[in-house]
DNA sequence: CACTTAAAGGAACTGGAGTCCCGTTATGAC
DNA sequence: GTCATAACGGGACTCCAGTTCCTTTAAGTG
């Protein structure tokens, strides 16, 4: 028998979010798990036995996540949808919290695979919530038929991860041309499946 | 005085490459300076001094790396050497060595500072190497005048990063069409810097 | 409202990563 | 060749992250 209510769901919620703080304060290098047992006031066994590593903590925390979906917007275009999502990109990895919070949880993805297998669902689940605005706009014959919405999502979020890895920064020129740059591919039919 | 030459050359070399051998087959998150020690033939206490953390160590090993300099190809068209780069780096990646090497690398360079400085340091000169091929496209036409050529360059290596952190796999697929619309963006003047 | 037991908490314990100390090697200068 | 010392190496030591064990709390059931 399992119980998951009551205490057991406070003290979940009280943990991951601790450790969120802890990811974003600390990073996910010089993390150890009695320190978030103790900002989230809990027993240091309890997250020891329950997840037993910060890998594990990292891939229930992104589990939660998931669950919070991130707001899509409707601009009428796809340029301007587009648009919408490379900001929203860009504000989260440029706000101070969300920031370093997303270098930790890519730290850990890279380092477990537990963890990176959570980091595929999370980004399954966001891209998919993203996909529409494309379908929206292949309906209005902005794209051409057979275009993979996703990968125009994913098009519009990748040179804003690979630009804050590579050079540390990013700033909204990036992602305005993200953008454009997916948005031009996708009505020249780049992303149109072949098979 | 410092003493560069002989010995202290070495020891250097040993270490940087049982710490790639290490990385490669360890990953990032269970790794010790002894057992590096160990593979090198080396004292742990001189792999302590001199570098003190795995996160330095990763740093000289990128410092080491962005010496020897990546093949760049020469097609005739920006598509052609577009290609070429996208599929060096998908060998990169999927490579089982150096694959899991530069995730260990990135899980590196999200942890710490100085992992990350060198990393940039590492990106900044192989993007560098390639932007030559956009050069000589603005030159033929291929591009509008004014391209930012490591724009260009970095457009076609996201989508393969971005895939590999996201989604776990890469594929041909994914680096044709990664070449394909930096091509197809960069001749609609995407990337044409604005100031 | 009892009663069972899943789950949390406290505290002592331990193993190995990282440090320290001091002796050894070999580089570079003369 | 000789010398001073930068750099390496071995082994003992330390400290704390992670484990173990046992007690306490409260969730779920009838």
């Amino acid at each position: 028998m399992t119980r998951p209510g009551g205490r057991t769901a406070r003290v979940r919620a009280q943990v991951l979010r601790a450790t969120g703080d802890a990811l974003a304060e600390q990073g996910f290098a010089h993390l150890d798990l009695a320190d978030i047992a103790r900002r989230a006031d809990v027993g240091k066994t309890t997250v020891y036995r329950r997840w037993g590593s910060v890998t594990a903590l990292v891939a229930d925390l992104l589990i939660d996540m998931a669950e919070e979906s991130s707001p899509r917007s409707d601009t009428g275009s796809l340029l301007g949808d587009l648009r919408a999502n490379a900001d929203l990109v860009l504000r989260t990895l440029t706000d101070p919290r969300q920031g370093r919070l997303f270098t930790s949880i890519i730290a850990a993805a890279t380092c477990d695979v537990q963890a990176a297998e959570a980091l595929h669902g999370f980004y399954a689940t966001r891209v998919a919530e993203w996909a529409p605005c494309v379908e929206r706009a292949i309906e209005r014959g902005e794209a051409p038929e057979g275009t993979d919405a996703q990968a125009v999502i994913r098009a519009v979020s990748a040179p804003l991860y690979y630009h804050l890895l590579t050079t540390g920064r990013i700033d909204p020129s990036v992602a305005d041309q993200a953008a454009t740059a997916a948005a031009v591919a996708a009505r020249a039919g780049v992303f149109v499946c072949q098979d």
